[in-house]
RNA sequence: GGCCCGUUGGUCAAGGGGUUAAGACGCAUCCCUUUCACGGAUGAAUCACGAGUUCGAUUCUCGUACGGGCUACCA
């Protein structure tokens, strides 16, 4: 048998901002596509209208544009499985929701919400607080399964409000191979009887999923592991339809978590860290929710840092660049269990990510930042410098405007308790002196500022190391920050003998 | 409640009958550096529990506990 080309799919509902777990599930697609040289699709689920959140699609393609994992069928790429947006493939559902009606597999139900309302109410108990609508319980609903065959054709052709839900059989075992999982069974008697299309002609998440991937040609299907307790009904759905043949390969991913439990789309605030990809605002109360690349995130370090939050390639390395992911990722090596995000070590890999790539790849995201912060950068060569001496204590971009923004303007504060206590006549006449021997210097290189720095300090019998940390504290404000003569060569003699004078003023 | 999935240091995890049970993050100490980092070294810390199978279980099986997910005309 041939091997059909590799087809996966990413369907995100546009409901809201794209969290971890979701640009995870895009990237194992990705990868896995890439990897196979298959196609990856990316189809919109919005076939809840009721849940339609405008922006919300532009947002989900902002997301992976930034992360680097564009689809290769979409609503906005094209293709020729289209359309991309499930509501607009509206009217082929029905169709096979009527098949399944016809082959006895589901049936019509003409309940109300009040009716299903009522249903639930009647039977819960202590024992069962969730009450289904299945075999125990769709002999005393209205449905095509309960009223005669005339009445159910005149409320048809009467246009009444109907759903079509699978019936589900008495006692079948339902088993498929997920890649992650191996081989996962469900009674078919515990499950209920899912709507497959809605009163508005809507299909659910469930028929659509099943005829979608058929129709688009899905060869495996990697998902949430929520999806997994109704894996069953597709199986089922897979069976009637096209054939289980047919069914692509599943593999339900495992579930990221937060500090506490469920990674909540929430509340990402609450944990103090990120928990979408990108900035999104709620555009019906306008609330903002910090993403990822805000943050400070590159997109090299996101998406190293997702790839193995879940999987790895059996060995001990930890830092992989796109490429070497999609040669290395394998499915079936992505753990079962669900992991716990830890922030610590997100910030870590964007901090090796940081010191791996060129500067200027980033660069153009600092700069800005800088601005941000009302710190004019007219001099990008001179930024560039800087941020190759101070990259490697930036962890998130926005701390290069903190490690270096006394390189473009003078410190509005100095740490003078610091220098004070143990200040004296003689380390005054010392950097007077310094001063002078720095006006002369034809070579203004670390080195040999160090050097000059050094005698003089011999001469006046002072330690270097009494001198140094005043002369950070003049040139910096504070105590942090590169090799001090690095900071003096870049800042250039004119700056640098400014901002002694200036702090000899003030001691 | 029912169903499903899971469980190796605080976190991410390798390993899958016999190992000193890797590595990384974080933490601590030390070295380097007369700042802060980087880097280097060292250290504390783990197989949820109980049965079984076996000469031998962290590894296999079964229970229990715990965690999570699902239980909508949401995805």
């Amino acid at each position: 048998m041939p091997e059909k080309k590799v087809r996966v799919r990413f369907a995100p509902s546009p409901t809201g901002g794209l969290h971890l777990g979701g640009v995870r599930t895009v990237l194992y697609n990705y990868l896995f596509a890439k990897q196979h040289n298959g196609t990856f699709i990316l189809r919109i689920e919005d076939t809840d209208q009721s849940r339609f959140v405008p922006g919300a699609e532009d947002y989900i393609f902002g997301c992976l544009q930034w992360a680097g994992l564009e689809p290769d069928e979409s609503v906005v790429h094209g293709g020729d499985y289209g359309p991309y947006r499930q509501s607009e493939r509206k009217t082929q559902y029905r169709q096979y929701a009527e098949k399944l009606v016809a082959g006895g597999y589901a049936y019509y139900a003409f309940d109300t919400p009040e009716e299903l309302e009522r249903m639930r109410n009647d039977h819960k108990t202590e024992q069962n607080p969730s009450p289904q609508y299945d075999r125990s319980t769709r002999n005393a609903m209205r449905n095509s399964l309960t009223l005669p065959p005339g009445e159910v054709q005149s409320l048809l052709d009467a246009g009444a409000p109907h759903v079509i839900r699978i019936r589900m059989p008495e006692n079948e075992i339902i088993s498929f191979t997920d890649m992650i999982r191996g081989e996962v069974s469900f009674d078919t008697a515990l499950v209920d009887d899912k709507v497959l299309l809605k009163a508005d002609g809507m299909p659910t998440y469930h028929l659509a999923v099943v005829v979608d991937d058929h129709l688009m040609q899905i060869t495996h299907a990697f998902r949430g592991e929520e999806w997994l307790p109704s894996a069953p009904v597709h199986v089922l759905l897979w069976k009637y339809l096209f054939g289980t043949d047919a069914m692509p390969q599943w593999a339900h991913l495992p579930l990221i978590l937060g500090p506490s439990g469920k990674l909540s789309k929430r509340d990402g605030a609450k944990y103090g860290f990120p928990v979408f990809a990108m900035n999104w605002t709620d555009p019906r109360t306008g609330e903002l929710t910090e993403g990822f690349k805000e943050k400070g995130f590159l997109p090299e370090a996101f998406i190293n840092l997702l790839a193995v939050l879940g999987w790895n390639d059996g060995t001990q390395q930890e830092l992989f660049t796109k490429e070497e992911l999609i040669e290395k990722f394998s499915i079936e090596r992505v753990h079962s269990g669900g992991a716990k995000f830890d922030y610590e070590k997100a910030k870590w890999f964007n901090h090796e990510w940081i010191k791996k790539l060129p500067v200027t790849h980033y660069l153009p995201e600092v700069k800005p930042l800088f601005e941000q912060k009302g710190i004019t950068v007219a001099d990008e060569v001179m930024l560039e410098k800087v941020m190759n001496l101070v990259k490697d204590r930036c962890h998130l971009l926005p701390d290069f405007v903190q490690q270096g923004a006394f390189f473009f303007a003078a410190p509005a504060s100095f740490d003078l308790d610091a220098i004070k206590p143990k200040w004296n006549s003689s380390k005054a006449l010392f950097f007077s002196e310094v001063i002078r021997t720095f006006e002369l210097a034809a070579l203004w290189t670390a080195p040999e500022l160090e050097h000059n720095f050094k005698e003089i300090a011999a001469v006046n019998q002072l330690k270097p190391g009494e001198v140094l940390l005043p002369l950070r504290i003049m040139l910096v404000g504070g105590k942090f920050g590169p090799h001090v003569f690095d900071i003096a060569e870049l800042l250039g003699k004119e700056e640098t003998i400014a901002r002694i004078r200036h702090v000899l003023s003030l001691l």
